[in-house]
DNA sequence: CAGCTTGAGTGAACGGTGTTCACAAATTGA
DNA sequence: TCAATTTGTGAACACCGTTCACTCAAGCTG
């Protein structure tokens, strides 16, 4: 076995490490970056405050490992979606509502993935490092599909790839902010012909890929 | 005159208020809700911390008016836009680039206004006191441009008033979101066919429109 | 085994936050 | 003028992220 490599003293430190970051985990998507604290973790893991420097260099740090691996869980289910072998615009459609459903499940993270991109650097859309970025592999994913949708005919010949992708990026965002914070945000109950969230997530969608297709005139 | 009512003493107590709405604003507008505190507040109006909770209950208090504020001229500009007497087609796209220019102009004031949501009550986007809300009436500008378009035969005929100013109202705040958090977003240079902002936003609205519209097949 | 080095873990402290409270000062009304 | 109400304050409380000198145990080396 090559994993010998890791000395029992490094699997005690990855496993504390680990316990942190549950610990963080589970304040963290229930009461969101404001219930959680440095003083919490500790307690949470019987630890002193100061133990947890050992092993993160800041509270960003920490959760900044907490939105990058939930970005990491997103961008996967959207890769298997957009993986799979179902009919074009089936696949483009569940693109986006897999990505609003999924993002919707840890609505803190979703929103502290975005919220804190301005303080860390000058993550500029373009800078270096982004195309690493789990977030800019998800984009990219969403550029790869317009690009199949221009390139197999479904969609309008003249749209751009990337300024299109970033389009409907928003779009989806939007609403995947719009349910984090605004939690029944489509299910109106005292508004006639409201959708319940699923339903409303299909509308959305449609409306998106409805954009982009050559012919969205209706029936007849 | 009326107004003779107001005290000396009243009079002086609003322009204290409004000295710490002043300087509150400046400093959220440039440092955003991080950068913001009560002491900074008192040092710059040359106050003590605690004067400023004979005017305000708390700080959410406080930076919550400076929201519903500047939510109140983000409605009047696209209430502005919507009234003039441009054909439809042009007034429809212009609400979305409106509201998303006017929302960006101040970043930290969008964000905050619907990131403090949750905490504040629990404000259901169809609970009472959302009509009368700044955001309620910004969303019912759409919901009658939507009505309008479809009544004059410019939308889909098919198309529920409510749900689809839901959807729009989504796809615009994320197009907002996006440039508020990574301010060049649409303009990445190092990407082929990047566009300029308000070229962006532009394409943006368009897509969106055109989403709704009977006939969007392209020429021929 | 002794001795030394390295790292984990800690308690106390620093400077910061929002907020409260008893108290002083000033302004108001009678 | 005197009482009452309001405005403003300084000190404190409880929290926050973070640092630092310190202890102590583990691991390696001779």
């Amino acid at each position: 076995m090559e994993d010998s490599e890791i000395s029992p003293a490094e699997r005690r430190r990855l496993r504390v490490r680990g316990a942190i970051l549950d610990a963080a985990e589970k304040v963290f998507a229930v009461e969101g970056e404001a219930g959680l604290s440095i003083r919490r973790i500790a307690d949470e893991i019987d630890y002193s405050p100061a133990a947890i420097y050992k092993y993160f260099s800041s509270k960003d740090d920490l959760v900044d490992e907490l939105k990058e691996s939930f970005f990491g869980r997103l961008l996967g289910a959207v890769h298997e979606i957009a993986d799979r072998r179902d009919p074009f615009s089936v696949r483009a459609r569940r693109c986006m509502t897999g990505y609003v459903r999924v993002a919707i499940e840890k609505p803190h993270h979703y929103v502290a993935a975005f919220s804190g991109v301005r303080a860390d650097n000058e993550t500029s859309f373009d800078a270096d490092g982004f195309v690493g970025t789990n977030k800019g592999q998800a984009f990219s994913v969403l550029t790869d599909m317009v690009t199949e949708g221009v390139e197999g005919g479904h969609f309008r010949a003249e749209l751009d790839p990337v300024n299109t992708a970033k389009s409907v990026w928003a779009s989806i965002h939007g609403l995947a902010m719009m349910i984090a914070h605004l939690p029944d945000f489509p299910a109106t109950a005292s508004m006639p012909g409201g959708m319940q969230q699923a339903e409303f997530i299909d509308f959305h969608s449609d409306l998106i890929v409805r954009s982009l297709e050559k012919t969205s005139g209706g029936a007849a």
